[in-house]
DNA sequence: AGAATTTGCGAGCTATGACTCGCATTGTCT
DNA sequence: AGACAATGCGAGTCATAGCTCGCAAATTCT
């Protein structure tokens, strides 16, 4: 039940739009009626948060899964995963990402719709942690956010934006975003340079 | 007068938020009658339209100056005059711009809230092209891409999300994506490298 | 089977907010 | 000053959509 209001909810955000997607709308869509839906949510926001939730998980299924596959390989492979991963993560159901991403306020509940991009946070530091040595940054934290807000922001950008693009040329995006990281967090001629103090969080 | 209208709502989308931002209540903030208010625009969206593009302006006055000014001198400085004048321009009105980024729908008109993007793209391809020889990537148009949406997702992830981490960290935070910009464009051991010629575009 | 409980129903209540329209006020021209 | 125009007004209209509540159907318990 709970799913399948979800599910109406998906498809009713991807076809009408945000806010031509009232509770009766989905309701019906589902099958089933009002009073079914308000049995289930307490309102409209908890609905579409449940929706968001449950995408942000496939999302951050994918990133893990590749982050934990490539987790004995080398730095670059690491980055080159987190893009790909990222990339499929946005294929889901682009559609509704891009509602997500343009239509749906962001306040109150539906402000965790970044919560993915915490959670990709906290897992790609502990990778990053792990290969400190081969860093040649000062802080982590600063470190780990521009990369993961990168990634994130180029993906959605060629996904979203440009799937034109994307289509043909997967694996030139994929490249092109892991050179961008790696020369980044590894700036040739650098290799191996004990990283300095100064913080930028603090 | 639709100036006034336009400062009472930018006033109140910053303190009430997009959907508490009624047009009679913008109407009496600004200390005009709702009546007064449609003479002026026809319909909601396009009040909301008009205060986006002015802000976009405003931006991308900055942006541009910032450009031109560092126009002669080289690649290094033009990317960091960049980054400076983007942190400056979300200075601007940052939590009008919060509002925008994550309250109103883009949709109809208000899908044009991303044109500023598209002009910074015109504006940065325009000096990247000059400097064809010193950057050693393929394609222009990805490479411009890249680096304007890396520029501006940093930038409002910093300014909008962690002011607290920007305020005494500025010029960290500009050098930090300056030399991420540089390490992509002119990656070490690289430099005078004539461009290969696969597209990602095409 | 009958009772009790849970789950589902959907017409309708209510609040809200975009927008209108006839009137008033201000300004201009002769 | 008087007439005409342009600008400003705001109570009211209307449509919409979130949500409720009393009833019905289905399911479980005795």
């Amino acid at each position: 039940m709970v799913e399948t209001l979800l599910d109406a909810t998906a498809r009713v955000l991807t076809r009408e739009g945000y806010d031509r997607a009232s509770t009766n709308r989905i309701a019906a869509v589902a099958g089933v009626s009002v009073g079914s839906l308000y049995q289930y949510f307490p309102n409209k926001e908890a609905l579409v948060a449940a929706l968001v939730a449950r995408h942000n998980r496939e999302m951050l299924a994918l990133i893990r899964a590749a982050l934990e596959e490539a987790g004995t390989r080398d730095l670059d492979a690491v980055m080159r995963e987190l893009v790909k991963a990222t990339v499929d993560a946005h294929l889901v159901d682009s559609a509704l990402h891009r509602i997500f991403a343009e239509q749906v306020p962001r306040m109150g509940q539906l402000a965790k719709i970044e919560a993915l991009q915490r959670e990709t946070f906290l897992l790609m530091r502990g990778y990053l942690e792990k290969r400190r040595s081969e860093i040649s940054v000062r802080d982590l934290d600063a470190a780990t956010s521009i990369c993961v807000t990168t990634v994130e922001a180029l993906t959605h950008e060629f996904v979203i934006n440009e799937p034109d693009t994307l289509a043909g040329d997967r694996d030139r995006f994929i490249d092109e975003v892991t050179r961008l990281l790696m020369g980044y967090l590894v700036p040739a001629g650098a290799k191996g340079v004990a990283p300095p103090r100064r913080s930028l969080k603090g």
